[in-house]
DNA sequence: GCCTAATCGAGACGGTACGTCGAGTCTTGTC
DNA sequence: GACAAGACTCGACGTACCGTCTCGATTAGGC
C-alpha cells in the first residue's frame, strides 16, 4: 500500500523458478486476479473467496493456491502489486503541486472500490496473522514513509517547509485522510477533496 | 465511531419492549460484550465468531443472535456503543487545545486495539452489506461531521480560523491520520503523534 | 390405534383436576388439534411442530405443553384419542361381514392421511423412547387384540372358524395389511381392496 | 425395502464417478454406515443425526452428506442398500415351503431393529417430501410386487392357487403382517409367528 | 373482597441438530 | 511439474425446534 515512487523492480507476482515440469498457464494469472478485483469491487473482501474464483475463470483452487498461498496475499498483489504507473512525485515543480500531485494520486489508487476491499480485508486479516503485516505491509510502509521523509528534508532545505513538521505526522495526516475518505466514511469523493485538503496541509487552519 | 460530543441518552444497546416475556439475562450481555472485545483485541474480527463467544461466555449461539442479528452489529456496539466519557471539545478554551483534546480523545478511543479490530471488521462488513453502512455507520459519522463544522462555523466566526478552511476536509484528516495511524500502520504510536499532527493541522507544512 | 369395539369411556384428552386457578380455554383444546391434523396431514410428522401449531392457533408453546407433554401424546391423542363413531364389529351377522366390518373399519380410520402420519411419528418416538410405548400403545393393542380373540373364539364354539386359527397372526394379517397398504406403500386404495384382503383372510390362496 | 428376488448389480451406494478427482475414503463410507446402524438400532431414527454420527466416526458432517444427501437416503441404504444374501423364493420347492421361506426372509430382515429404525423414518420422510418416496421407494416396492404377480401367475398356471387371489392384496397381507408386527406391535416375535401366518395365507380362516 | 392458584401471552434460555459455506490441504489421473 | 477434479478436516455460519423458565396480566374459586 501507499507506494509512492515505485522505482524497484517489483518482483513478478507469483514468482516461479522456471524450472522442469509443465509450466504455469499464465493465462491463469490474469484471469484469477480479475476475477478477484471484480469480486472485491462488487462486495467486497469477504465475496473474494477462492472457491468463488474457482468457479469464475474454471479454474481450480489448488491452482489459485499454488500462486497466493492465502487471501491476504492475493488481496495484497491487487492493492499493492502493480504501482509503476503514477508519476514521481518528486520531479514536480512547487511544493503545492507536489502535494497536490501525491494526494491525487493517492486519491486516484484508493477510489477504485477493488482497493478499499482489498486493503480492508488486510487489516483484518494483519490482526488475525500479525507476521503477514511484517511480510506484506511494512515494509511498504516503511519504503513510503521514508520516501516522503527523503523529500521532506530536500524541502526543508530548501526552506519550503517549517523544520517542525513532522515526516511522519504528515504522512498519517495525507495518507489518512484520503484513506479514511474512501474506505470508511460514508461521503461521496467530492471534485475538491484533494484541493481541500492540501490546502489545509499546506497553510494549517490558523 | 467519530462519535465527537455525544450527550444524546443512547439507547440501550440491545433494546428490547419491556414487561412481556422473559426478561433477557442482563448478565448475558455483559458477558458476550466482554468476551466479544476479549476476542476481537487479541486475534481481530475473524477471531471474533459468534461460535468463540458462545464458549467462551457458556452462553449459546441463539442467545447472541437474539441480542446482535450480525457480526456486525455486535462490533459496532463494542465501537461506538458507550461514547459519554468523552470530554466535551466544545467547551475546551483556546484553538490548539480543543484540536489536541479532540485529537487525543480520538486516538484514546482507536488505540484500544477491540477499536481497530471491530472497525477494520465493520468496513468489510459494510461492503458485503451495504444496507449495513446506512444503518448502523451513516448516522454516526453525519452527526460527527455536523458537530465539527458547528465548531469551525464558532470558530470562523472569531477569526480564529481561516474562512477557506473545509470542515469535511479537515475531519478527514483529523480523524484519518488517527484511524490510519492506529488501524493500518505498522509504526508504534509515539509519545508525540498527537500533537505532531496538531501541529500541522493548525500551521500548515508552509 | 387399532382400537376394536371402543367402548370404554375414553379419558377427556388433557384432563384436569378441575380445581383453583384460571380455568383452562377450552377452545384452545380443539384450535390445537385441529391445527395439529392439518399439519400432520400436510407435511407429515415432522411438519407438526409445536412451534407451528403456536403460530397458527396464535397460542403459545408453554399452552400446548400444559395439554400435551410431548409430541407424542398429541400425535397419539389424534390417531386413537376420539374412536366411538365405529360400529360395533360383533353384532354383525355373518363371518364374512364381520371381518370385512372390521377391515373397512380399520381402512376408514388408516385413510385418513393425519393417521398415517400420527402412527408412523409415534413408532419413531416409541424407537427413541421405549416408555412411551407402554404408556400410550401398548394398552390400546392389548385391548384390541383381546377383543379380536374373544371374537374368535365365540366363532370357533359356533364352528365358523378352523380351530388352527391363531388370532395373533390373524390381528397381524388384518392391521398389518391396512397398515401397510395405507402408511408405507405406494400404491393407491383401489376400490376392492379391503374385499379382495377379505377374501384371502377367508378363504386362503389354496 | 420388501426386495424379493434380488438379482440385480445394485450399484455401489454412493455411485461416483472414478478416475478425475481424489478418491472417496472407502473407509469412511463403511464407518458411517456402521455408525449409522447402530445409532438406529439403539435409539432409532431420531437418534441417527449426522451430527452423532460425525461424532462417532471421527468424520466431518460435510463428508457424509457428500455421501447420502439425506437421513432418508441414508436410512434407505441400510434398509435397502445390501440385499442379496436371499435365497431365491422361486427355487423353493412346494407352495407352502415357498410362501413360508418369503416370510421367513421378510421376517429375517424385518427382526433387525436397524430395519425397522430405517424404515420407520423413511415413512416420516416421504410425508415431508414426496418427492424422496418416489425415488427410493417406488421402484422397490413396484419390482417387488411384480415380482409376486409373476410368481403367483405360474402357480395359478399350474392349479396350486386359486384364480381369484389378488396378488396385491397377497403383498399387502404378507408384508404388512411382518412389517406391522415387527415395526409397530409390542408382542414380541413369537417362535411361530410365521406359521402362524403361513397357516392362514395359505388356508385362510374359514 | 381479598387470597390463592392455575392459565394466558410473551419471549428468553440452554440444548441439539440442521444444511451450507469457506479455508487450506491432499490424492488421483492426465497433460 | 502443473492441471482439473474432487475428496478431506476444521471451523463457522444462521436457523429451527425442543422443552423449560420467568415474567406480568387474567380469571377463577375459597375464605
Amino acid at each position: 500500500m501507499i507506494a509512492m515512487t515505485m522505482d524497484s523492480p517489483l518482483t513478478e507476482s507469483p514468482t516461479v523458478a522456471p524450472g522442469r515440469g509443465r509450466p504455469r498457464d499464465p493465462e491463469a494469472d490474469e484471469n484469477i486476479l480479475s476475477a478477484a478485483r471484480t469480486l472485491l469491487a462488487k462486495n467486497g473482501f469477504e465475496a473474494m473467496s477462492f472457491e468463488a474464483i474457482a468457479q469464475m475463470t474454471g479454474v481450480t483452487r489448488p491452482t489459485i493456491y499454488r500462486r497466493w498461498p492465502t487471501k491476504a496475499h492475493l488481496a495484497n498483489e491487487i492493492a499493492n502489486g502493480n504501482g509503476r504507473d503514477i508519476p514521481d512525485v518528486v520531479e514536480t515543480e512547487g511544493l503545492r503541486a507536489q502535494i497536490l500531485a501525491f494526494l491525487a494520486q493517492l486519491m486516484h489508487q484508493y477510489e477504485r472500490p477493488e482497493m478499499g476491499a482489498a486493503n480492508a480485508g488486510l487489516i483484518v486479516s494483519y490482526q488475525r496473522n500479525p507476521e503477514l503485516r511484517d511480510e506484506l505491509h511494512t515494509p511498504l510502509e516503511s519504503k513510503a514513509r521514508a520516501d516522503l521523509a527523503k523529500i521532506l528534508r530536500k524541502a526543508r532545505s530548501r526552506g519550503l517547509i517549517r523544520p517542525a513538521v513532522d515526516p511522519d505526522a504528515l504522512f498519517d495526516i495525507a495518507v489518512g485522510a484520503v484513506v479514511f475518505r474512501t474506505m470508511f466514511s460514508s461521503l461521496p469523493r467530492s471534485e475538491t477533496v484533494v484541493e481541500d485538503i492540501c490546502d489545509i496541509v499546506l497553510n494549517g487552519i490558523d
